[in-house]
DNA sequence: TTGTACGCGTTATCAT
DNA sequence: ATGATAACGCGTACAA
């Protein structure tokens, strides 16, 4: 009957076909359905399966066949709410291939991320997805040689199993910054990522040329370094105080950093946007949510670890990539203004 | 010399035997440090797999030890602020014995629960992490004995390859609620999680103890349905309003929830903590930073993680566990306060 | 200490 | 259509 076994620890492929009554090969055959097999033994065949709740071992597939189904993922922190949604996205997108994700991070750190890529190899990864990733390209080249690879964030020189997906910061932070001027601004300050991050300083540019665009000038006593975290949002925000500077407006290297300086202009009584007005980068989840709703830059940060997942997996079955831009843009909600009537703080500068 | 060649696609471990002149089980036995060899041998292979960037195929050796040195991580979504948390302490706690956490969401879907953790049994993982999870007992009971498993966020029978985390989720809400009475607050609402939720029902006991305890009476009018994400938070909070029925506080299921009810007051003109107090619960990173900082029941998130993984390697190598519990903690910023002088809102129910 | 031979659970290449 | 048989790359008793 369909009485499933006491589930035993694991039954073989070849004790079903002894069960069955064919040979291995055959079951081998039904399982991938490689080729045509007459009803009765199918039928046999799919019977013992299921009475012994047989389950082929993945490991033995993957040793035979040469492909494991695996695509190493290697981000710098899983948790992240904006490597989260990369990571989300590609999950769902390798789901339908039948690809597994291996999530590894690396902590910021250029050696274990270097190691883990060993690691992907060593476990002979079918492609590797790589977010953002601190290597020199011609690393990436070079392990590119052995699988895969698809970079995030970067702009590569591609090649036939290396792509790379390079995000407009530039522009992006160059229309945030001109949405500041347009609404009256003229002095913005600029909360910086960390120096070692590409996406940072392009963001720093973008902002640059947003100031010299409308002949304000760059002014690098209103620019401080954040971290890419609430915690240097914080930070920076004090120091930009303490400086005595003055600006109506603090256009953030991304969310988090947003959120930190929202949190010290709150301390100090000033409220978002009618004294300050305040925009981020990145548009994560939960910026939306905020209060107030955080005006910032959308990244489509699901779809691009969606596109990342079809790259990659095209890559893997070497077809061609096309890699289309990602279109950045300013999502206006409520923490920009037009500059208070009062200057709130003392100015030093003019 | 020590010129890498160009990475060969797989050098294997029996090629490494032949150039170093030794036999594979020698290059194995100094690879796995089984047993002395001679320093002369061992100088030999060592080299052969340096110039030729040998590394064993991870696939094969778990084939035939039997071990993977991998932990299938079952978690409901991978981005989210709460998930995340865990997510990380298990990674970092799984990376010093040398086991490789593979992360899988089911979305909230049992049926794909169900399924993931087949595969994680087909992928021959030595050991399984679920986060919450729906399964009823019985099945898990069933799936341990393939391989051990630890469930986080739930009380389990436990068996030699089956351990619980519970988390005490009634005393938690117990006490948020009942600082809210100390403060002075009679009229406190409560935003829900889904109704499938064990944590969620947990949390409306706590709630309703506290309010007992106080003699101020349970009343359903006050409790509103969320669903754990910041949209719910929004939407139940709304329905509060519409309701007409006062209240000075609320008490939100979880800290996504308490950010929507907090947009919403915003919204409304409503100051925080100065008219509503609002309470939340997990501590998400994120909280110490929103504004103003919210006052939360905080869950040692990335500790639990550890935990759960310092729990699945002793259950993996047959010691036993011995399962501590949980702290929960009442983290009081900026959220609460003695409710105003002016009730807010009109109350038809008093 | 070192080498040989077999097994791990599948897939794939042959014949039949 | 089906069944032997040989890989796949490594660990490990067993023997030497």
């Amino acid at each position: 009957m369909a009485t499933t076994e006491p589930t035993s620890p694991s039954v073989t492929l070849e004790e079903i076909a002894r069960v069955a009554g064919v040979s291995p090969s055959t079951v081998s055959r039904i399982l991938n359905g490689t080729v045509r097999v007459s009803p009765a033994k199918r039928e046999a065949v799919e019977q013992a399966i299921a009475q012994f709740n047989y389950r082929p071992n993945v490991l033995a597939r993957s040793l035979a066949s040469g492909k494991t189904n695996t695509i190493g993922v290697l981000t710098q922190t899983i948790a992240s709410p904006f490597y989260a949604e990369w990571l989300r996205g590609i999950e769902d997108a390798l789901y339908e291939p039948g690809f597994t994700p291996v999530f590894v991070s690396s902590r910021w750190n250029v050696t274990e991320e270097c190691s883990r890529i060993e690691q992907f190899i060593a476990r002979r990864v079918d492609g590797i997805i790589i977010l953002h990733g601190q290597l020199d390209e011609s690393r990436l080249e070079e392990f590119s040689r052995q699988t895969p690879i698809v970079v995030l964030g970067r702009s590569l020189e591609d090649g036939p199993t290396l792509a790379g997906f390079p995000i407009d910061n530039v522009q992006g932070a160059f229309d945030a910054t001109r949405h500041l001027i347009a609404e009256g601004h003229r002095k913005i300050a600029f909360i910086a990522g960390p120096t070692s991050h590409t996406d940072a300083l392009e963001r720093l540019v973008g902002y640059r040329m947003a100031l010299e665009e409308a002949g304000i000038g760059f002014d690098a006593i209103r620019v401080e370094q954040g971290d890419f975290l609430e915690a240097g949002g914080v930070a920076a925000m004090e120091r930009l105080f303490e400086r005595g500077v003055g600006f109506t407006a603090v256009f953030c290297a991304n969310d988090q950093t947003a959120y930190g300086a929202r949190l010290v202009l709150h301390r100090r009584g000033l409220r978002v946007p009618e004294d300050i007005s305040i925009v981020g980068f990145d548009d994560v989840p939960t910026s939306q949510y905020a209060t107030p709703p955080l005006t910032t830059v959308r990244q489509p940060i699901y779809d691009i670890g969606r596109q990342a997942a079809g790259a990659i997996v095209r890559l893997i079955r070497k077809e061609p990539v096309t890699l289309s831009a990602f279109p950045l843009s300013l999502i206006v909600r409520e923490t920009t203004c037009a500059p208070g009537r009062v200057e709130p703080i003392v100015d030093f500068t003019s």
